[in-house]
DNA sequence: GTGAAAGCGCTAACAT
DNA sequence: ATGTTAGCGCTTTCAC
């Protein structure tokens, strides 16, 4: 590596202390410096070419400017979920309101021993935004690392972190009662893992009130739950297209589950929505490009990520670990999915 | 932020000194030490809950073990382009090869007069891996950071940097060849903006060059190029439905693109591939969403990003910035999109 | 207004 | 086989 120009640098160069140096580079306004000087030390700065090294300024004062992002990984792999577009769309929105505050984004998962409060201390993160965390066991974790931290995507009872989510259980009884309202009566679920703290148990548990208020009891036959993917999907098509009481609509939890879904339901010669009625969630692009266009509930993932910003980073500046929980609307989008009958 | 327990703690504890502490940390084989010394430092260590502050070391050894992935962003409002999952899928897999050896990736654009370069200094990357450069400028900001660097969905001739490409105009021609041999003469092409180094111009290329040897003439009114977005897709569906001498085939340089325009065109009440034959590129999971299936060139993106990992570790590994080149295939997965003419 | 000096947590000569 | 010590580049009291 070159040599780096240093503070010491331009110290030298404008002809003051390093002390000066570090006080007009960043412009504290406790302290007062004869204007002059601090032409100088800028014309040096610019001659020189300095950037600061937000390594070493970080150990001086502890403060990296730095925020995790924690991503759930696939079982198989131990790959990051980006094939869901959902958190790369998060973490494009994230990314963009942390960068305004000059801050950068370290991505992560948890593998192995390499726990969060762990490459929280490792990499001396500032902050922490955990999407979909697994269990209460890793929020316990997470406090140890003693930062703000921001949960996204979970109904855990745990105080003392920052919590974003959307209204799941409203989405899921939004979805539940357009079928209803259109006369559908065996109303099927697709979802992701059941987690009892996650999103998918409260969009269950929207969709069984709704039900429940019709009257319809409760089917597990009805429940279907794996993996949020365009595969397990495209299975689920299959499965249920087969079963000899077959249900005449199915609430998918997410739009990637959907897609894969019709698909699963065309290859068995099924139409959607003439034979079944699908609605999905999240609303993101997908619900356009599928055919007949999905009708989802729909979430503002950007603004997810922009409120997690926010809250994280007011909580850096507070210089305290806030505790705040923002529930985002969802809303359903109708479109071509779903037949009355 | 509570005390942090640093090697001095573990010094005092195991009765050593912080040298002794570093070597047994860092596993150092060229110090010796004794194996009950090791013992002690390492109980010490398991005692008091001990992790390395890689800020820290990062200062004294120069080395922060971590990589910059560099994202285009959006035109409009400077957002990282993760809403192609192709990024997604990306940063996937290099996370996954980098934290096998213990680097950490940094997400980051190159907003405003946050250079490359500069984002390389200020948080002192070890190594930096850009996807879709933007401009021969950037290569030659890139090279200031005198680190490692790997290239990837470039075409520019700079050396001094590593390369990763797939074979984009074998993938043009491939496509183009095949609409040929089913008897098609009209192709359009519709492609992201045609950067002079960029994947599009390479494929734009093999486009070409199919239509040549079928003695057909470059006609600017088959190419139509913009964002690389569904959005953009759909709006060409509507453009070229409404043409008088409309193609009877498109190549669409992604497959998101061809999404939009298979749906815009349906808006138009035509079919695919009854009226109008279609191929994409990339064959993601979204070809498979399609409706038909959509035909579409391969390219393995999981293996993009390994290999761009290996070339960037190995460099590191050397100390010296090497210099290699690969290129990946790609090859022409026929489904329902194409309709023999 | 400005500077000297200590120290953040760690590594790496160089001693011993 | 282990310890001493000098930084790495920066911020921050505390003097002057």
């Amino acid at each position: 590596m070159v040599k780096r120009v240093s503070v010491k640098d331009i110290a030298r160069e404008a002809g003051v202390s390093i002390a000066t140096v570090s006080y007009v580079i960043n412009k504290r306004t406790d302290q007062v410096i004869a204007p002059q000087t601090v032409k100088r030390v800028e014309e040096a700065v610019a001659r020189l070419g300095y950037v600061p090294n937000l390594g070493a300024r970080a150990l001086a004062s502890r403060k990296t400017k730095l925020i995790g992002l924690m991503i759930p990984q696939t079982e198989k792999e131990q790959r990051l979920m980006f094939s869901n577009s959902f958190y790369g769309e998060f973490l494009s929105g994230l990314e963009y309101e942390a960068s305004k505050k000059d801050y950068s984004i370290l991505i992560s998962g948890s593998r192995g021993q390499q726990s969060y409060s762990k490459v929280a201390k490792t990499r001396s993160l500032d902050g922490i935004v955990v999407v979909g965390v697994d269990s209460p066991g890793d929020v316990e974790d997470l406090k140890k690392a003693d930062i703000p931290v921001v949960l996204v995507d979970y109904w855990g009872p745990e105080t003392g972190v920052n919590k974003v989510n959307i209204e799941d259980k409203r989405g899921g009884y939004l979805a539940a009662r357009h079928f209803l309202d259109m006369g559908h009566r065996k109303i099927a679920l697709a979802t992701g893992y059941l987690k009892a703290q996650g999103v998918n148990a409260q969009r269950h548990d929207g969709y069984r009130q709704a039900l429940q208020e019709a009257g319809i009891e409760d089917d597990p036959g009805m429940i279907f739950s794996g993996t949020v993917s365009y595969e397990y999907g495209l299975e689920l098509g299959g499965i249920i297209a087969s079963m000899e009481d077959r249900p005449t609509a199915v609430f998918c939890t997410a739009d990637i589950l959907a897609l894969g879904l019709i698909k699963g339901l065309a290859k068995a010669s099924l139409r959607v929505p003439e034979d079944v009625s699908v609605i999905g969630f999240d609303d993101g692009f997908l619900a356009l490009a599928a055919s007949p266009e999905l009708t989802s509930i729909r979430q503002d993932v950007a603004k997810k990520a922009e409120v997690s910003a926010q809250l994280l980073i007011d909580a850096l500046d507070d210089k305290g670990i806030a505790q705040r929980s923002v529930v985002l609307q969802v809303s359903l989008v109708e479109r071509g999915t779903v037949k009355r009958i």
